[in-house]
DNA sequence: CACTGGAAAATGCCGC
DNA sequence: GCGGCATTTTCCAGTG
């Protein structure tokens, strides 16, 4: 409830708030424009006859398969640990 | 905006609305319910000397795999029907 | 020395895990279920006509209890005034 | 047979296959480190003492624009009423 | 053009 | 109380 009393309009935590959230915004256009890439590559492939399920399937399956591997060797860690050894 | 009219406090789309909500809220107590139960089964496991942090990833793990499965099965089906193959 | 450190898959140990990830993935199956209930009160309702996202917003607000929902408000109206904009 | 119907993975739609999931992957990395600086700033403006919820949703309305947002609540407010609640 | 499913975002939760 | 993880919710593209 302590700010409840306002952030001044042109107040130091009003300039902050809106340089945050400018930043953010200016991040995610960058985001949005990496995906809109994303997108150009499967419509290329699509164009010269890929299938965009199977291929992002793939994709899928690969980072499944990256995420596997960090997860046992997550695990590997917590034994060793509890083991008392360390990485 | 065909509905912004208003529902009447008693009309037939209000009664069904606030059976709708009730159900839904009847089930969420019994999803929360089962939370509940799973939470209990992990903190008997700590209170028998196993790692919590340990026996989630091994429960993590065991999904993943399942999923993986899944997963391999929907691209094999992917191919199949690729060669006009039914399953 | 695995032997020594890990719990052998025949003893008691091994056992209780393997009764308690069982118990787990038990109760997991039943969360899921009640969960896909949940989806298809949510899908009924669509299907006559409720907007699903606000039917949402109206059970999460009533879960919140109005207190916590007015001091949202109150902070997120404090934001927007600050960027000079309206609720 | 399986040689036939497949992508040889020497065959020139191989490579170019490999070529396209490549791609894929590498832009997937560049938005995911996208995302990350976005969770520092959200970091970092916690830290500062915002409410990231909010700060969230002031970010969600802006790229939302008022029509909608204005839509959205008088469907909201039409079935809390119906409920006999308030906004 | 609504529906389905899949990717992304957001919220909440648990352990430290 | 915070960071990370898991779940939930929302969004969006493809498809009939």
């Amino acid at each position: 409830m302590a700010q409840t009393a306002g952030i001044g309009h042109n107040s130091a935590a009003g300039a902050q708030l809106k340089s945050i959230v400018e930043r953010i915004e200016r991040l995610e256009e960058e985001k949005k424009a990496t995906a809109d890439d994303i997108k150009d590559v499967y419509a290329e492939a699509k164009a010269n006859g890929f299938d965009t399920k199977q291929l992002r399937a793939v994709v899928r399956i690969r980072k499944m398969g990256q995420q596997k591997r960090a997860e046992e060797l997550a695990i590997l860690d917590l034994y060793l640990h509890a083991l008392g050894m360390e990485l």
